[in-house]
DNA sequence: TTCACTTTTTACCATTTGGTAAATCCTTTT
DNA sequence: AAAAGGATTTACCAAATGGTAAAAAGTGAA
């Protein structure tokens, strides 16, 4: 049931079994249809997410009014608003299931819990959150100055993935175009 | 010399006189002028840079052979590519001043020694790193779907102290947009 | 100052993208 | 199967942006 988690964190590091135990006592998890709205805009992000199958969108609306997608996580991603998170505000950004998706919660209280019982936990996560937003970065950085033909052909090769599983309306507002023009996109190039 | 340093850091934590003394021994001042390279793509970053005066922006290369700025950095602000940083892996980006500028610089294994003397001061600049990683990405989720006249107004308003100091050609690059089409924006919009 | 060099502005036209609307295709429910 | 609803495609035109080139303005050095 939480074997994902474990085979993902062990890539890292060999978990003792009595501490997976205590983890599995602190966690617990949830299957979501695509569209379920993990975390609602405005409000504080309590939980830490990690996905076990599927894959979720940060969301934000645009001055405009539009639905602007930050980026998509998928399996062996952790997913919260770190901002809101951290820093205990409201989240200017939604979480969302951009498809059927499983997934397993940590809530904020239970994992501290588990910081102060297993203190390489805190740095083992930390790690991994410095690196995925890493990548993050790099990966927005790719479409910088890019027209939106090339922003989409990049985003089939580095997330090809993904981009098998969730709606051309979330990949359109993803690369920041509207979904008619990604539409002809694709037609223009085959 | 040192003083933006330790003025920027005690904004977090006191840091004790004696612990200074060991920083300061373990650093060095270096002044830049506009257009100097700090580091070169396709070398390893073995070092990490304070920044006490001036921008120092972070730079590739696209496809089409045009130089892309990822983005600035300025006054109170570390610098680094920290991918080459950490996995000790040849950057992929450059670190070049955008103006005439004033840098401290940490070389890699006398910041490691601080770390192993001083072990709270890898937890703080973890943090500090954490957070500045953060807000490059709001920045750069803030201009997703806008065109390029919202993100130029935005990056005036989000970056006013940098936009003063930058050539536009520098601008332009950041914004993924022509010099040409930025001259344009700002003359349709006084 | 003058000259050389770089940056910025302007102009022109080709191409890309946005916005609106309607048609087509797909999926789900009845 | 039929109906309903959503997603995708297509079409059309307006607006934005790119690319090339040249003019103008600014900067620094001799």
């Amino acid at each position: 049931m939480f074997e994902p988690l474990f085979n993902y964190l062990e890539l890292f590091q060999k978990i003792p079994l009595q501490d997976k135990e205590a983890i599995c006592q602190n966690i617990e998890c949830k299957k979501v249809k695509e569209g379920e709205i993990l975390l609602q805009e405005g409000k504080l992000a309590k939980e830490l997410l990690f996905i076990c199958k599927g894959v979720l969108k940060i969301v934000s609306i645009s001055d405009k009014g539009n639905e602007v997608i930050h980026f998509f996580l998928s399996e062996n991603q952790f997913c919260t608003i770190l901002k809101s998170f951290t820093e205990s505000t409201v989240s200017t950004d939604s979480i969302q299931a951009a498809c059927d998706s499983e997934i397993i919660v940590f809530q904020k209280d239970r994992l501290h819990a588990l910081y102060n019982t297993l203190p390489y936990f805190k740095n083992l996560l930390d790690n991994i959150t410095k690196q995925a937003l890493l990548n993050k970065i790099t990966l927005r950085n790719s479409y910088i100055g890019e027209d939106a033909t090339t922003r989409y052909q990049k985003f089939i090769v580095q997330q090809s993935n993904i981009a098998l599983r969730v709606s051309q309306t979330d990949i359109a507002s993803y690369l920041g175009i509207t979904k008619q023009s990604l539409s002809r996109i694709k037609k223009n190039k085959p």
